[in-house]
DNA sequence: GTCTATAGCAAGATAGAC
DNA sequence: GTCTATCTTGCTATAGAC
């Protein structure tokens, strides 16, 4: 580890830390230079503004979470347990920086920020994502129309957003609301996507299915596994 | 008008002005207070914060949009039609406000904000907004399953919200693109409303429409009609 | 390329006098 | 209710040490 890295980390470090602390708008870049114990022009050296520093946040939130997913993806093969279970393992992780989560959810929610998970910044992260929710299908049991299959992941991902806004809004220890959501979502998702194959539904799911792509949410489209 | 009302309006007015000129984020506090004659200490009297005159632009978009609608829900009776209509209006009027109207949504989307649409702060607006979707239902010509009707209203009105997190994301011209999203969602969810008394939705319907009053969406309940 | 120190701007927000 | 003066803080700029 170089000696740039260690001090990018040391930031990071410091910055979670008094986030989690006193919350992301109350916590100065001053405070998080002198915590660091460098300079303030230092700290904007390594990350061009304080916004940048929610990038360290998602970056670790994410290894966490790829890792966790690795273990329960390799012996769950439901297809509904294995989205469950990612995304409450996602809440898991996620549980710690809840508090000043919401705090700095508002970048994220911006359009123009390069923080927003529709960004063009975004494309990488986001397909990195986009393909965790593709092996949790792929590697599943499950029985899905083929159109349908193509666009689930990119639409198991909205999904994966909705839980977090909603998560963001959600004041109950434990995020138990949070949890109960998951919990009884993913069963209902699971028996729609069964019934994707039905005669009922194979208009409605072609129609929706064209829309979406018609529509053409990404800036750049997600690279295919 | 008291004194007191004008002053408050005067720096509403001389806001909006001047956010539609060169954008909110652009537009300082002083820049305001200048224009409309008064001091910054002035406009902090009657505006907690610059986010609070965001209320104002609210509170006009949600006028304009109750009297574009009282016309279409007067003499439209498809429920599709009307809330398609609806919709499209809500467009319209939001349309010449779209290039900064994205700026200041990451206030709404913040949870602690009373900009939120889901904050406690917003009860009354959101409620307003719910009874008007509520008409567009009641006074259709809408079968629907008697459980899902009741909670359907706020249904659309989260479906409302998301188009409204599609446009501020949407750049294309006339946002033609949020307008499409509207014209083709309507009729699929028209469609799965109808499905809904079919048997084999039966019982995922009321699984969803259980699990929707279990989370308890709302920091206080909205009003019946 | 990595880092310090310091000075200073812009703009949101506040205090206290009147 | 209104003002002026001031504070705070994100951010920039510069000059220089190693």
């Amino acid at each position: 580890m170089t000696k740039s890295e260690q001090t990018r980390s040391l930031i990071v470090d410091t910055a979670l830390r008094l986030f989690a602390e006193r919350g992301y708008d109350k916590t100065t870049m001053r405070a998080i230079a002198t915590e660091a114990g460098l300079s303030v022009g230092n700290a904007y050296y390594y990350f061009g503004s304080k916004e940048h520093l929610i990038q360290g946040f998602y970056d670790r939130i994410q290894e966490l979470h790829f890792a966790a997913c690795a273990e329960i993806l390799a012996t769950e093969t439901d297809f509904e347990t294995r989205m469950r279970r990612m995304l409450l393992a996602w809440v898991d992780i996620a549980e710690p920086y809840r508090a000043f989560g919401a705090q700095f959810f508002r970048n994220a929610a911006d359009p123009a920020s390069p923080l927003s998970p529709f960004s063009v910044e975004s494309t990488e992260v986001r397909n990195r994502h986009i393909a965790l929710h593709s092996t949790v299908l792929n590697e599943s049991t499950a029985k899905v129309d083929g159109e349908l299959r193509e666009v689930l992941p990119e639409l198991m991902w909205l999904y994966h957003m909705t839980v977090v806004l909603y998560w963001v809004h959600d004041r109950s220890p434990h995020s138990a609301t949070t949890r109960m959501l998951i919990s009884r979502t993913t069963p209902l998702i699971a028996r729609l996507v069964g019934l994707s194959r039905l005669k009922v539904f194979r208009t409605i799911t072609r129609d929706g299915v064209q829309l979406f792509r018609d529509l053409g949410w990404f800036p750049s489209p997600p690279k295919p596994e």
